[in-house]
DNA sequence: ACCTGAACACCGTTCAAGT
DNA sequence: ACCTGAACACCGTTCAAGT
């Protein structure tokens, strides 16, 4: 079921996934897929999940790097999943196993950094947010003749800016 | 048209906001309204701009405060409309009339700070987003129980933390 | 445990026709 | 210019019943 529903996001994109294209994927009655998930949210919830396990998580030694290069990863990751983003964003609340790991790993890399406690809690919500919302936003289908480079650059430099903002000096 | 969705959303959400809902408070078939609209994106495009209407332009001399006072107001304006927050983000391309005055103020008040040019247009962009991000993040439906003051408070700290990366020293 | 048939209460949109 | 009636091609979900 699961692996059906993440063959039509592939394939045709989110609007695709509904519970009637599942179910007619496995050839079986639009209503059989209520054996297997609740309903549509969390199906689609457990699809997010999936498209989080392929973030890489990185292995540098500074801590500001480390940062860097997870939230540049998350950013790719997503954009690559367009119109996954802003349900990303309206259902974040750290849902998935995936999430979960992702949200462990910045809470250590931001302790080897010194930042701990409401601090590490604040760091993490700010630099999440702005990746995701970063990712809605250039994932989007433009209108305006905005080059996907520029909006990769200034995804760094925002980046950049919140980083000095949060790391201790 | 426009009145009755408005009226809708005010009352019901965005999700009663649609096309045959519309039609019913006007007492007329639903496909009399494509007389008036082309479709419900364009429906929904003029929904979102009208809430940008709400925004309060501070007039106030220090230009960094004038900048965290924009925001601020666009934030709280939001997140009084949590549900149309995602789409704000996935559509987001100076579309409307108001969110165009709104990408003007922001940019005489940059230029006052002594930001210009490319550098201007990156400081805008990544101002709006993280605005619209965290207000899309923060109005979701939470089952973690994070507190709205302390979303707030992040706000304000990611907020201080790009200007202080963006305002010239 | 997993499936089917049939139904309910919806959607957005189009087309031809009326005034 | 603005509306109606009727239809098309969809949705998610439920309920009773079958194996």
């Amino acid at each position: 079921v699961l692996a059906a529903a993440n063959e039509l996001l592939a394939e045709k994109g989110l609007s695709a996934v509904t519970m009637r294209a599942v179910a007619q994927r496995l050839a079986v009655a639009p209503n059989a897929i209520y054996s297997h998930v609740a309903n549509k949210t969390e199906l689609v919830d457990e699809v997010l999940d999936a498209v989080l396990a392929k973030v890489d998580v990185p292995r540098v030694a500074d801590p500001a790097e480390a940062l860097y290069e997870l939230m540049s990863s998350t950013h790719a990751v997503l954009l690559r999943h367009p119109d996954l983003v802003p349900i990303f964003l309206s259902r974040q609340g750290s849902r998935g196993a995936n999430a979960q790991r992702l949200g462990e790993v910045m809470h250590d890399v931001l302790a080897e950094a010194g930042v701990t406690g409401a601090a590490a809690v604040e760091a993490r919500r700010v630099l999440i947010i702005f990746t995701i919302g970063f990712a809605a936003f250039s994932g989007a289908p433009r209108d305006d003749g905005v080059p996907a480079a520029e909006l990769q650059r200034h995804f760094d430099s925002g980046l950049r800016w919140l980083l000095s903002g949060i790391l201790p000096k």
